[in-house]
DNA sequence: CATGAATGAGGGTTCATTCAT
DNA sequence: GATGAATGAACCCTCATTCAT
């Protein structure tokens, strides 16, 4: 039985997936994914030139998605249209949970099994165009040092992305999911100032 | 030229520590260990007797800690003495700073690069601790379903937990840890019942 | 140049066999074994799971006939079909020739070179065979201690058995080889009883 | 404390013969060895060469016994000193006997645990000396052709010699063991025309 | 296009032997 | 004389990658 191009490629991305995800990029094996894809390991090769190819295969849409929305996201920066950082809260919210319906797997593995990959990066830009939002947003404002503002946007912009990532990997209900997810912008955006503020 | 024995076990775990740190356990290897300790691979194994046992000399000491920690705040519930969630939060504090001091990248090491070792699921003890201080001390009381707040609950413990990691991980200097970490608190924890009420 | 599978296979149970045979289970390494086969470690790994496998593959055949002889052997009795010693002796003398001549080396192999794996214990079950036989339709009767009896069963089991194999052994031809055995039955089992009366 | 060479000298010799028995020469290690002699691995080396000398020492008291008692028993060959098989018999049983009260242990690792060692040798040379006398005292006498009473009696030899073995490894107790001998020869040799005559 | 056998480098580990002290 | 740390070669085994078919 001939088998299309299109289908196998896709088989084996497919079988890389669900590999990738439940053992990590290092634990899974070229082996294993040619076994799920029905094919053999040779046959792996004709499609992918190497293992870490295969991971960009996986993970590649949702790389350029995000990518695409820095990229977007940074332009509106340059050209002055400054939005409050509640709009922005607001876009990557929707951002991620748009992606999360199509890719919710290749996010995870995006952000939580890459580790000595060229993707590990990606969390990064990720974090440093929120921690930027973050900083111009809110955290300038507020009654703090500016170098320590600097620090804490880098350290609460990775904390939110990480929580997102957590709800995301837990909930695969999505209309739990968005209520989640507002619950987590409630958290942590909602009276910032105050919580700054000495105490009575 | 010969070398005391004690030199040779602390450069061993010096290298390893260093490799664990950047690599993980599972992409560190013995031969990359026993290279960069400056003797050969069989040396290796007078000192160690299996690879989990140079894991195990590497994080032991911030692992014993944490689990002592992690014992003597549960035998505080359990003997009724029930403190307030800002006591626990200020304990849990001033514990990860004093491990910190002296034992930055084990700690690092033990929550982040001990994935598939017997040590992989102290992070989660730990988290499960915070999550129901969390439970019992924040969230119950907040406007917010119960099922709701038991998820949120472990949300926020985890994102917490790593925050503190993060912070650890990335500061060096130690008083300006401490005052990262005051504002982590105030972060995570003022005004909370107020972030979820209903914004005017 | 490419090798049917079947051919490699074979060639490595060859090579297994005859370093199995020359050197012992434990003393042949899967590196020589490769070697003399003419492909890579690796490949070995291919064809047998792993160095028992390899075992296995060299000495199952015999084994499974060993086996199979001493449950038919040992249904006869629990039938109460008690044969004479003399047919037990015809039997296994015929089996024990039937397998040499199939698998020569292997029968040494599995006798003598398998120390250490779940091979080693099959020569003592045949011994233990033998020697309850011999001890129910020879010794017993003799003018000798029960006790006496007993042990000299289990003595005389064993070195019947090793003599056989010993002829086996240096024996090529099978023709010699029969009439070999002929004469080891002779020597073993004729006249017994007067053997043991005090001399004239 | 200072210890006498010949006291480390015997007992590493202890030890090594404690460890040759239990798990063979292969798989017994200088680093045991070392430990239960109460000294250091490089002390070792200061008495013994390399491994294959401990074995030496070990098991050349007993080699040098059979050695000589070889040496003798063809020197009363040469000299056409020609006793009956059953004078040889008795004086290898006697000698055996003698050797084994003194070396038991060092008795059993010369014929079973030297595989692939020098000292394999030994146990063919006994058998050749043996074998020859069987030749000339019995077999070559009795109804068979002359080729089969030399193979026959390379055969009897060793099953003999191997039962001896075996009836030393086995009792402990020295009148028992003489028992055992002796109901041993009688088995092997008494009446051993007989057994060769066709039946009536 | 596809196969899957084969490679080769690397993994953890052991152990006889050497040598600076 | 003695120590025991250190070496280095060998062990079994795995896996990404290649290549003859």
């Amino acid at each position: 039985m001939q088998v299309l191009k299109d289908e196998v490629r896709a088989n084996i991305l497919s079988a890389a997936k669900k590999l990738f995800y439940e053992k990590g990029y290092n634990n899974a094996s070229i082996r294993g994914i040619a076994k799920n894809s029905g094919i053999t390991v040779g046959n792996v090769y004709r499609y992918f030139e190497n293992k870490e190819s295969v991971l960009e295969g996986v993970v590649s849409p949702v790389y350029e998605k995000i990518m695409d929305y820095i990229a977007l996201s940074e332009s509106y920066i340059k050209a002055g249209e400054s939005k409050t950082f509640e709009d922005f809260r607001n876009e990557i919210n929707h951002y991620m949970l748009q992606i999360t319906k199509e890719f919710r797997l290749e996010l995870l593995i995006l952000f939580k099994g890459t580790q000595g990959t060229r993707f590990e990066n990606i969390r990064n830009e990720l974090i440093s165009l929120i921690e930027n939002r973050m900083y111009e947003g809110l955290f300038k404002r507020v009654n703090m040092e500016d170098n320590e503002a600097v620090f804490f946007s880098k350290t609460v912009a990775r904390s939110f992305l990480d929580s997102l990532i957590m709800v995301i990997a837990e909930t695969d209900d999505n209309s739990k999911l968005k209520k989640m997810i507002y619950r987590l912008n409630d958290f942590y955006f909602n009276h910032l100032n105050s919580r700054f503020e000495p105490e009575d």
